[in-house]
DNA sequence: GAAATCTCTTAACCTATGTCAACGAGTTGA
DNA sequence: TCAACTCGTTGACATAGGTTAAGAGATTTC
């Protein structure tokens, strides 16, 4: 696949939900820069502003926090045509609060908050796309925070595998640990009593 | 204050973060209803879609969502000036899975998907305004989602009452434990714990 | 291919919070 | 004014998950 190639992959996907021109195509296609990023490579970093928007093309990511006692904390691990960025921080300039990091060798589409408002101006009805691209994190997200709070790590657990099939075989363990909440003990411990 | 006054908070709040023209304050205006609300009622409950969004004038809700186990968790206190609702379920018309009850006599302008689908084709610009709100609500559910996974209880507590000083003359102690995932309680025994 | 590093497991013990039951102070309602 | 609730508190005990430490395979690195 060529640089087109990827660009198409997104036109396409904005085609489907919002029905574009071909023009309107050209002007989102050259918004976007491909970029390409190493296993283990952070693509942005807590503590410093989030000034990258992406649209993954292929490849696996995880957006995690660190707290202020050092632990990890995973908010999403993020696959082809979605979305990641830290959405205050892209639009305010405030710090991050998170990080970006690539799980396997990815190839994503990313703009920077400038860029993105230039190319609002010139294809406005995007405002709805983005819109409805935060409506869905937002209901994830939400469908998640209830989760936490009224499930314990078990049930989280086996709701995750049932939700993403093979994620064991894409993220190792004590990632799904993080993601869960809980430390990568604790999961080795339930795992083992879920086994009876 | 009369209907107009109130509609003029909304209109105001917006022209403060939009500018709009006279001519669209009367359209956002007259797609609004007016609604006054009893203490304990219920707004919209879970199970039935919801379709009303809220802006709220005067008072205070709570929005909560009672599990499985039928444990009530508080998701929010809203009050002046917040939008509340149910974003999954107004936009899609799924069943929510939250509640809206009302603490303190309150009086909002509400909206159901179809008016809120003729406003945004009468004024796009609403768009963005509406885009702008969902982030501020991610980044809130967001902050929220880092600390309930990364505090232990007793330090929520202590950064609710810092972030929302007065809230515990507002709302009763076992609504404040709900909204800490907490049983009423442990939140008992922490504050004995807190004043050593 | 040896050393270093990472990943997962197990075990023993610890702690925060849940659970259940009882009680007293207010509040509401007949 | 008494009864019924609601709300917060307390205590005893239970449990999920944290913490620490150790070890065994994998995998990476030089």
């Amino acid at each position: 696949m060529n640089e087109a190639d990827y660009k198409k992959v997104l036109t396409d996907y904005i085609d489907k939900r919002l029905n574009i021109s071909e023009e309107e195509k050209e002007i989102i296609a050259s918004s976007y820069t491909l970029k390409s990023f190493q296993k283990k490579e952070h693509i942005f970093s807590q503590g410093k502003p989030c000034s990258i928007e992406t649209f993954v093309v292929k490849g696996t990511l995880r957006l995690y926090h660190v707290d202020n006692k050092g632990q990890e904390h995973v908010l999403l691990f993020a696959f082809p045509e979605w979305w990641v960025g830290d959405m205050a921080s892209f639009n305010t300039g405030e710090p991050s609060s998170l990080n970006l990091q690539v799980l396997e060798e990815t190839i994503a589409l990313v703009i920077d908050p400038t860029e993105k408002e230039v190319l609002l101006k010139k294809v406005p009805k995007l405002e709805r796309l983005f819109r409805l691209m935060i409506q869905k994190n937002l209901s994830v997200l939400q469908k998640r925070f209830l989760l936490t709070i009224s499930a314990n790590a078990s049930d989280r657990y086996l709701e995750l595998i049932e939700r993403s099939p093979g994620i064991e075989q894409l993220v190792p363990q004590h990632q799904i640990a993080s993601y869960l909440g809980i430390h990568p003990e604790s999961l080795s411990r339930m795992k083992k009593q879920l086994l009876k």
